[in-house]
DNA sequence: GTGAAGCTTAAGAAAGGCTTAAGATGCTCA
DNA sequence: TGAGCATCTTAAGCCTTTCTTAAGCTTCAC
């Protein structure tokens, strides 16, 4: 997820451009209202976070020009105490949300994630082929609406398949995503895994075997498409 | 900035009134139930202070006919130290936030300001899954109606958990939230707040753990969701 | 029918997590 | 200031889940 971050302060900016990379967010980080103005105007970002403190009222400035400009992208401001004021105007222009100094950043990202995702009406982290459900952020997987519970490597197998469902993935990337990098797999640990999916999956058939290459995920009672 | 105070006592009542007009707010004051609840039918506040130490119980009398009159405006009450009985009671009345007595004439205003804000951008500090209920702002954690009291460390483990219920945590982040940044934790201390707060929470089931990923939050009963 | 490839099962090993308790630390209140 | 208390981090032992391995069995293609 690209956010824009907007904040003249190098500390903080350097602490929340970090904070939010480990949280799995894609940050860019300006230091002046100018300089996001043409950030905002060469990329696409999900999110902007702007601060309202920069110099020269440039943070309501950005807010109120991206509005005029007619981009819709989530902003959220962030701003000193005590000024619910500026809070309450600054939402007028178009701000969809805020969080006081000092913040907390995970409630910050969770913010952000939640802004995106009413953003994007919804779409989430969920891969699905038909009655089948992975979702990457929270690690759930459903079969015909009821959750099953996969073992990491069960999930990771799992998840390499629905990725590209209807592919064949052949055995050497498949060991590849199930397996760390250092550990050294000299079995049959691959099929093993396979066999146990397979068993959780109810149905044979969500996993075909392409004899001497790999492995395909496809729908049950489908042919191979 | 237009508040009620409700305070019988003469000294304290004045010094208050005196003190929040300084920081910016228009106070009026009244000494009794009965004069509070003729002034919210006559103007209207942002916020109403509410002393709890009325006589004849009057202070919870104001804050319940209120509400039952549905007004929303947010309501911070005053009330004698070491009684959390009531605090919680009140809060479930529809209190929005307390202050325990001596307090700090800075600390009401920022909270006065904190409630306003948030009353007006709509957001809440009640995080809540289920029976479990968490305020960001009081740092009251409910289950079932009933407070529970949580260490530090605790709290933020289940207000990181419930920021984003149903998602999985990983320990990184877990860790990241619960500690500061600078103490370094080589042990299994996020396992022992992890089996505390279970051991509060009464049922196990609240976290379910993911093997070699973190832990997630979801309700008692119900599957991965 | 035969050999190669894949499947299944079970067992031991390894990893990860839980609980408990002890010592350390810091806070509160007299 | 110091006793008492709550809370925190460590560490150790135990338990559970998951993983890898290996062996024997089945399936497939020729």
């Amino acid at each position: 997820m690209h956010i824009l971050l907007v904040e003249d302060d190098a500390m903080l900016g350097q602490a929340v451009a970090l904070g939010l990379n480990d949280r799995g967010f894609n940050v860019a980080w300006v230091q002046t209202g100018a300089a996001a103005i043409s950030a905002l105007q060469h990329h696409a970002y999900q999110a902007m976070i702007l601060d309202l403190g920069l110099p020269d009222l440039e943070g309501s400035r950005v807010l109120i020009n991206c509005r005029k400009r007619g981009l819709r992208l989530p902003i959220l401001i962030l701003t000193a105490r005590d000024n619910s004021h500026e809070i309450v105007q600054q939402l007028d222009n178009g701000a969809d949300d805020y969080l006081t100094k000092p913040f907390d950043l995970n409630e910050l990202g969770a913010r952000l994630r939640a802004l995106i995702r009413r953003q994007q009406g919804h779409t989430s982290a969920t891969l699905s082929l038909g009655e089948l459900q992975l979702n990457t952020e929270t690690r759930v997987v459903q079969l015909q609406q009821q959750p099953i519970s996969l073992s990491r490597r069960e999930f990771e197998l799992l998840k390499a398949l629905i990725l590209q469902p209807g592919r064949v993935h052949s055995r050497d990337q498949l060991e590849a995503s199930v397996f760390d990098q250092d550990t050294d797999i000299e079995s049959n640990a691959l099929e093993v895994h396979v066999s146990n999916l397979r068993k959780k999956l109810g149905n044979k058939e969500w996993i075909e075997t392409i004899r001497g290459i790999g492995y395909r995920l496809k729908q049950p009672g489908q042919g191979a498409q």
